[in-house]
DNA sequence: TATTGTTATACTCTATAACTATA
DNA sequence: TATAGTTATAGAGTATAACAATA
């Protein structure tokens, strides 16, 4: 009955969808869609990963990932390397225009972060910052791996 | 090329997302979604909007109204009236059990918020609060309405 | 003719499970 | 027999548009 105001989960949960969304506009103008940027993300971080790692770390089905990795291929940012020792797996690293395209992603994303917090002042951000990372290490959530909306299991 | 740490925006993404992924398994247990418990929220707060009215504050399409009313109406916790002035709009209320169902929403709600904040010190829970209410303004983004993930047009 | 709510349909998306090739 | 990747398929979910009743 009590007409309660927004929580900070609820207040979590409503700028975090919003924060997705505009990302998410801004790297479709690149092409690409969240999921797809996080793809690129690892690939970057751990070159030759193969498929079925990259599905564990990012809490994909391998299905998907053939999928994402099939359009990432045909656009030339991504490239598929049977594994010599273990022909069955498929290792996968960034071409020169993967590495390219992903760098211009990292400059949306400062331009999209400083636009969407700036309504704060530089204290400000630092102190949000600083009990967002708190919050985020309380939850266990892995540096720079979303959660994603559904495929949690 | 530079590893980047994650910004505001992206933790934001990463806790509201996992803050709804844990609302939703709570609210769960009550038979309900997130989105039916907006639904609720939203009748309750203004008694006998029409779906159409339902549809324009939550940004819902009114077919997909015409589905989440025939769900709650068959678990006899909305009651449909039409109109008498104009007999074509549906008239939502919610009805003694409705209410009840949406006082424990809140309790869960209350628990939830506990729970996701734990790690936090009172005071620097009042001061994210505060931070997060300050920013969610500057979106302009209505006190309890959840943009929702996908029906942002 | 326009609007409210409803229904039907076409479309996309996801998950599951078969399938192949290697091991 | 088990595993990596792939393909196919069935199911769920979504949006679009047709429809009936009322204005």
């Amino acid at each position: 009955m009590a007409a309660e105001s927004p929580g900070i989960a609820f207040l979590l949960s409503q700028l975090g969808a919003q924060a997705a969304t505009q990302f998410g506009a801004r790297v479709e103008e690149l092409g690409l869609t969240p999921p797809l940027v996080g793809v690129l993300r690892m690939i970057s971080a751990q070159p030759g990963l193969s498929q079925q790692q990259l599905a564990g770390e990012l809490g994909l089905l391998p299905s998907k990932v053939v999928a994402f990795v099939d359009d990432l291929e045909h656009r030339g940012l991504v490239t598929r390397t049977r594994g010599t020792r273990d022909r069955r797996v498929q290792h996968l690293t960034l071409t020169a225009g993967g590495t390219e395209l992903l760098d211009e992603v990292i400059e949306v994303g400062a331009r999209h972060e400083d636009a969407f917090c700036q309504a704060l002042a530089p204290d400000e951000r630092a102190q949000l910052k600083a009990l967002l990372e708190h919050l985020a290490r309380s939850h266990e959530l892995a540096p720079g791996v979303h959660p994603g909306y559904r495929w949690i299991r």
